[in-house]
RNA sequence: GUCCCCAUCGUCUAGCCCGGUUAGGACACUACCCUUUCACGGUAAGAACCGGGGUUCGAAUCCCCGUGGGGACGCCA
């Protein structure tokens, strides 16, 4: 059995979104779970809304997913070019196959695919017109996923455009030809292009590819598929957002497909080892981010350290969070860690570190007034600040025996020194451990913040 | 309008192919536990086989019809 080759064929007229990263999903998947071959190739025929700056983020998210492509633009192979844009002359060629084969022919300056069999003329109520059409036998589409699908594929249709540009049609078709695509993976909307494709393969008398019609992905309001208007529907967003790639690619690939059994969260290799056709999903899935946000937290929780820091600084870079940029490194550090296991996703990491790395830092009064209004909280300020100095600052737990020491001699616990030491040194009533929060911050800062506390009272 | 695809908790889904399950998991929601806040985590609860026929001792599972959802019907891709 030949190589398995399977190719992604994106066309650069707008945003990169969800629907097009889980077609590349699908398409990279299969190929690395069969040891083929990911071919990219650029569908760049309608010159009008093709942008270069689209061209890039396409590159720069599938790169961002980590979905390497053996063979297309940038890293070439044996089979390009890889842009349709650069390909004229190939269409050119197998343009002459066709009108050899008596198979084309012209009308109103656009050259059309003709099909076999007795035409004849009806009203097409839908189009408001009569058209011509053809006596055929139904087109068989044998699909992974879906089975045997029959469509009557009974009207030509334009291959060349008057402009003398190919159509997407032809140059689909001439490019799997031509590149030795061997399964066709692509979303359910192409199904019903199926026929004219199949129609087509059999003209050039080439073999026709496996094809796999998968699921789409419908928005998460409202009816219809997900489109590149609707709410978290970009790649893009999500790279800005700071969420990580892998939880993404993972949420993805659950979009349609599934191991069987319970296992969601799992590594990319697991999926490569089990994901295959036959066992993605025929009916469409509704996109939920709130399982994405999940997922993320998820991932977000196992980062490595170092790993985390970095990422966490690169995603305060995109906010422009001077401030904690400008921070001592271990510092920075120290902050980053201690935030990790609390928040569920980078997204919270300006807000909720901003006390971290200025003094002008807001209160929220509600939470100030439930603080204030109960137990002595005043009292328990002045005796935090009396005793401050005497405290161990060397790690977590000094400082837990020393709040617990002075809540002793108070006949107190710690819990109430807790809320309004939190008040304090960071305005509000989420965050780290109290502990934590003080070891990182430093006895200067937190006494600083503790007494213009007390004198605001 | 025509053609094609699909149908299990609110959502993603397991189970279906090869009929016999207390119809399982996850997200979300609720309660409780953990706890120095907020999270994480743990436990529990609620929550589904679209409807109707048929086949069968027995149907979520096989067949048909309805209904619902989705897609396509471009000199877009």
């Amino acid at each position: 059995m030949s190589r398995v080759r399977v190719r992604f064929a994106p066309s650069p007229t707008g945003f990169f979104h969800i629907g097009s990263a889980r077609t590349a999903l699908f398409n990279w998947l299969y190929a690395r779970h069969t040891g083929g071959v990911f071919v990219l190739r650029i569908e760049d025929t309608d010159k009008e809304r093709n942008s270069e700056e689209y061209l890039n983020l396409i590159y720069d998210s599938l790169t961002w997913l980590g979905m390497g492509w053996d063979e297309g633009p940038k890293v070439g192979g044996n089979y390009g070019p890889y842009r349709q844009s650069e390909r004229a002359a190939i269409y050119t060629q197998y343009l002459e196959k066709l009108k050899a084969a008596g198979r084309t022919y012209e009308k109103d300056g656009a050259i059309y695919f003709k099909l076999e069999g007795e035409r004849y003329e009806v009203y097409d109520e839908h189009r408001k017109k009569t058209v011509t059409k053809v006596k055929v036998a139904p087109t068989v589409i044998e699909d992974q996923i879906r089975g045997r699908v029959e469509r009557m594929e009974d009207e030509d249709f334009v291959i060349v455009r008057s402009d003398g540009n190919p159509v997407f049609h032809f140059v689909n078709v001439v490019d799997d030809i031509a590149m030795e695509i061997t399964h066709v993976i692509r979303g359910e909307d192409h199904l019903s292009n199926a026929s004219k494709h199949v129609e087509l393969f059999k003209a050039f008398g080439a073999p026709v590819p496996a094809y796999a019609h998968i699921p789409l992905i419908l928005k998460q309001n409202g009816p219809g598929k997900m489109s590149k208007r609707d709410q978290g529907a970009l790649i893009e967003e999500y790279q800005r957002r700071g969420y990580l790639p892998e939880a993404l690619v993972n949420f993805l690939c659950l979009l349609g497909w599934n191991p069987g059994g319970d296992r969601e969260k799992m590594p990319i290799e697991d999926v490569i080892r089990l994901f295959d056709l036959p066992q993605v999903n025929q009916s469409n899935a509704r996109f939920d981010d709130k399982k994405l946000a999940h997922m993320n937290m998820a991932y977000l929780l196992e980062v490595p350290a170092d790993r985390f820091v970095a990422i966490a600084r690169a995603h305060l870079e995109r906010q422009g969070a001077s401030a904690a940029l400008a921070a001592d490194p271990a510092y920075f550090r120290e902050v980053m860690l201690l935030s990790q296991p609390k928040i569920k996703g980078l997204e919270e990491l300006p807000a909720y570190t901003a006390y971290f790395f200025s003094e002008d830092y807001p209160v929220d009064a509600k939470v100030r007034d439930k603080v204030m209004a109960k137990g002595e909280p005043a009292a328990r300020l002045r005796e935090l600040v009396a005793a401050l100095p005497t405290f161990d600052f060397s790690s977590d737990t000094a400082i837990e025996e020393a709040i617990k020491a002075l809540a002793a001699k108070q006949g107190l616990g710690f819990g109430d020194y807790q809320p309004i030491a939190r008040l304090a040194v960071s305005g509000t009533n989420v965050g780290p451990s109290i502990t934590g929060l003080f070891r990182v911050l430093g006895r200067e800062r937190v006494l600083a913040r503790l007494q213009r506390c007390l004198g605001a009272l």
